[in-house]
DNA sequence: CGAAATACTGCAATATCCTGCAAACTTAAA
DNA sequence: TTTAAGTTTGCAGGATATTGCAGTATTTCG
């Protein structure tokens, strides 16, 4: 087994439960616990993950205990959520996946607004609950503990049943050759799913995220049509993406 | 377990109770009471909480300090949850559905039980994110924004592919005659489901909701196998309920 | 005050971590 | 194919961290 694998699968058994031991990744990988030791080592020193006595803990805190000031470029995101709003209408379908800024604009939608949204995550349900007029349906599945969304089959099944209006990404890495990529293998999936159930794509990016690439690839730019980041939408960072036929706001 | 998460269990605790005892801690996550007080103090030294003699309290900046007071006949629910604990073991398949006693047992579940839980609730589902070793599926359907659970016809048709081990009802009303009933028809249900999807039915009720009756009926009595009050198992309310043939815990 | 519970101190056992090193493996040029 | 340089891995040892225990001090409460 090569290193880069044995490290993703450390990762992933992080993502997983949130926490991993040494021991335990030893046996599961055939390895001494040295070389997992020096594996968390290099993942802990990337920032992927958090090294504890006795194995490695997740980075990333569950959104759902997050106070607003925890959270990450978190005056970009509001922005970013706030120039979103005009897009939603009555009467509309809306998928919303994980992540931050969809859970910004979760908060900040019209309080009249009078739409039904799929999602799978908790976070972004629990704050929707707050909205009279929002019929809310959660799409079920196994849950992803650290980042508080179901994943799997079942959730990709959900979707591929479904033709939405409009589907708001929450965007972890966005490029004009590689697309929309992600992380972790099955959330690339999902978010797959989400994109092709409907109509409209919609990224919500804060701009450091433009032009960057992860491993998994959820899908090609041109199958998002409006992208929407903290910038002036005559930034010229964002000139390659409207000159590929995306929506600037 | 990790030092770590061992302190999150007793953040967890103290949010949720505003007090914990170091004797119960030391119980339930099986360390020496000098382990617990030990962690009181790194956390007491990190702001985290405020320790006392004999534990520890919640500072006075935590936000989840009145949740307690808010439900409804705490302590007695508590109560409930811990004679319940001893029915859930290591590789059992479990369905959980929504309400205070059942959140209640979430949250004291044993730190190191290894099992599967099915839920419709939201607040159960991100109670049991704090457990390490349960894997959590969530059933996906309409949401109920009162109660945080789903509810309809998908929720339903997932239980119905389900067998498990045992389904732990938070139970609304309960009668010799009328059974499990509910206030809410769509919720009556979804709980005949969750019973008919388990080998065992477990029914969590405080005293008080012993024969009362609901407008709709969710199954018969001989369909709960074991009912567990705050009261004493020799309570005369519960003979009527052990000649019927239940287990009364 | 006195009993019981809780807390602190120092110590020993165990588990985990780190460092340096040599063997095994990989890569790329000769 | 061979060689040489670089990388990765496991291991030995000594260092550090964590935990439980025993003995003693302190607090609580009737």
């Amino acid at each position: 087994m090569l290193k880069e694998e044995r490290q993703n699968f450390i990762l992933n058994e992080v993502r997983a439960h949130s926490r991993v031991l040494s021991s335990e990744l030893s046996l599961q990988l055939n390895v001494s616990e040295d070389t997992i030791r020096r594996d968390l080592k290099e993942l802990s020193d990337t920032g992927h993950l958090r090294k504890v006595h006795g194995g490695a803990m997740s980075t990333s805190l569950n959104p759902y205990h997050f106070k607003d000031r925890e959270i990450y470029a978190h005056e970009d995101k509001v922005l970013v959520a706030k120039k979103a709003t005009p897009l939603f209408e009555d009467g509309q379908v809306i998928i919303m996946d994980g992540g931050t800024t969809n859970l910004e604009l979760a908060r900040i939608f019209h309080p009249n607004l009078k739409a039904t949204i799929f999602t799978n995550s908790i976070p972004i349900a629990t704050q929707l609950t707050e909205h009279p007029h929002i019929n809310i349906i959660f799409i079920g599945g196994k849950l992803l503990k650290q980042a508080q969304v179901t994943i799997g089959m079942e959730v990709i099944q959900s979707l591929q049943r479904l033709k939405a209006d409009i589907c708001v990404l929450g965007t972890r890495s966005i490029d004009l050759k590689a697309g929309i990529s992600e992380i972790d293998w099955e959330e690339a999936q999902v978010k797959r799913a989400a994109m092709a159930a409907a109509n409209q794509v919609v990224s919500l990016a804060i701009s450091e995220k433009l032009n960057t690439v992860q491993p998994y690839i959820v899908g090609d730019i041109n199958a998002v049509h409006t992208l929407v980041t903290e910038l002036n939408p005559d930034d010229n960072r964002l000139q390659p993406y409207h000159k590929a036929g995306l929506d600037i706001l």
